[in-house]
DNA sequence: CGTATTTGACCAGCGC
DNA sequence: GCGCTGGTCAAATACG
């Protein structure tokens, strides 16, 4: 169990959310609880739309032939600083950004160098939300893997208030990110970095056949476990893809997969997946090409479910899905073969847990906890999904058989686009806002206790 | 049997 | 032109 890093993706959320600007949603009637996993829950959406909440229209067809298919095209600016840079220039940029770390406080630098700010951090319109969601959903993927057991540390507010600070971090809050935080400091790129590149002759590292837009994201590896380092999970991106090819890459111990689209016949969206070579818990996933279809719809989404993202489900634990042992694979060969072994999840069998195990019935060790987490995260991706690479017609279990807090991420965006929500990172920041004022505000409280004669 | 993954072979771009 | 490297193809294999 990774709480740590659960934690750490809690204050990727809490910076990079907070830097949200714009109109602010208001739904203080429905506490968000990021400290503790086994009190999180989303919103009830009904609750928020009965605080008479007015959210904005928005366009669920925004994504349908975005460009790029990914999550984060049609992003006025990205909500983490997608940058439109030429290659060179995106690995020249990644050399100024990163983590700071000393002296007991972490200034958490957005990419480009640019601290948590609200001008540069604000969502785009309405039209974003799908985009938006993809983004949150494997962020939240891991932000629900927060042990129970362990708080998240807090990004000060003051830094986010004074935008020409970056947050500074409480030195007990330090141990807990470094983790995180370190690996993305070792690499020089923040722990979530989106950036979106075109293909330049700048960067040597890079070879293109021909002149393509690409864009670069940079996430935490969502499941690596303890017992697996090395495992490779690819976060649901609500698209499908079918891997293809897998190569080593020179200086790097980790392999480099090659996905294509699979949604759609003749779709030319392709994916690589990396680790980052000096944090392997860090992928870097470049997004290629563009789809020619529609974006699969908001609960038709086994995409991205290749067998490797239904790995996560099952704790590493799940047979191979695919090949024997290769007597021709060795050294790092055999290295990079564990690799993509161990993220060889089979969806199928996925199903099957979820049609046998109610979460409910699931103790809350560490190890099982994880895999609720993952499981509710993941299920939504069956939902009505039926096509012929799914062998197993899954009838969900539905939301109502799901605790409030164990819902997935998809269910949860699915209900807020049918309410019209059309900002959800910005409601969660506004949360999230309004729960660390509180905690503030309880702290002093205590302090003015303390200091009571 | 259909689908997905693995992996060696092949191809293309780039630098020298 | 050659070698290196990354990207893609396709046969082999596994699984349900």
């Amino acid at each position: 169990m990774e709480s740590d890093q659960g934690g750490d993706l809690g204050d990727i959320i809490r910076a990079s959310s907070r830097g949200c600007g714009g109109n602010l949603l208001e739904a203080k009637t429905n506490k968000i609880k990021t400290k503790n996993t086994s009190d999180w829950q989303f919103p009830s959406l009904t609750s928020l739309t009965d605080t008479g909440i007015g959210f904005p229209s928005l366009s669920t067809d925004a994504s349908f032939n975005s460009g790029f298919g990914d999550p984060f095209f049609n992003l006025g600016r990205d909500p983490f600083m997608v940058h439109e840079l030429s290659a060179g220039e995106a690995a020249e940029e990644e050399e100024s950004m990163g983590v700071e770390i000393g002296n007991g406080h972490v200034g958490v630098h957005v990419v480009g160098g640019g601290h948590v700010d609200s001008n540069t951090t604000s969502m785009g319109n309405d039209s974003d939300f799908v985009n938006q969601k993809m983004i949150l959903q494997p962020i939240l993927s891991r932000f629900l893997e927060i042990s129970p057991t362990t708080a998240s540390p807090v990004v000060s507010l003051e830094s986010i208030r004074h935008h020409h600070q970056p947050p500074i971090l409480p030195a007990a809050s330090v141990s807990a990110i470094n983790n995180v935080s370190s690996r993305c400091l070792s690499d020089h790129v923040p722990a979530l970095q989106i950036s979106s590149t075109l293909s330049s002759p700048r960067n040597p590292g890079i070879k293109r056949r021909k002149s393509q837009t690409k864009k670069v994201v940079c996430i935490p590896a969502p499941a690596a476990s303890g017992s697996r380092p090395t495992g490779e999970v690819v976060p649901s991106d609500l698209w499908a893809w079918r891997k293809y090819g897998q190569k080593p890459i020179k200086g790097s111990p980790y392999p480099r997969g090659y996905y294509r689209c699979s949604s759609s016949k003749g779709c030319s969206a392709r994916k690589q997946v990396e680790r980052s070579r000096s944090d392997p818990n860090m992928l870097v996933i470049t997004y290629t090409s563009e789809h020619n279809h529609p974006w699969p719809t908001q609960r038709n989404a086994l995409a991205g479910s290749t067998r490797a993202q239904a790995a996560k489900t099952n704790g590493w634990s799940l047979k191979n899905s695919g090949q024997k042992h290769n007597p021709r694979v060795s050294g790092q060969e055999d290295k990079h073969k564990e690799m993509a072994n161990s993220s060889a999840p089979v969806k199928e069998e996925a199903v099957e847990m979820k049609k046998s195990t109610p979460v409910s019935s699931i103790d809350k060790t560490d190890d099982n906890y994880n895999y609720i987490c993952n499981y509710n995260l993941d299920h939504s991706n069956y939902i009505n999904y039926s096509t012929t690479t799914t062998t197993t017609t899954t009838t969900p279990p539905t939301t109502s058989s799901f605790p409030e807090s164990r819902r997935s991420v998809d269910d949860f965006f699915a209900e807020l686009t049918e309410l019209g929500v059309s900002d959800p990172l910005e409601m969660f920041s506004r949360q999230l806002l309004e729960e660390e004022e509180e905690e503030e505000e309880e702290e002093v409280e205590d302090d003015e206790d303390d200091y009571a004669p």
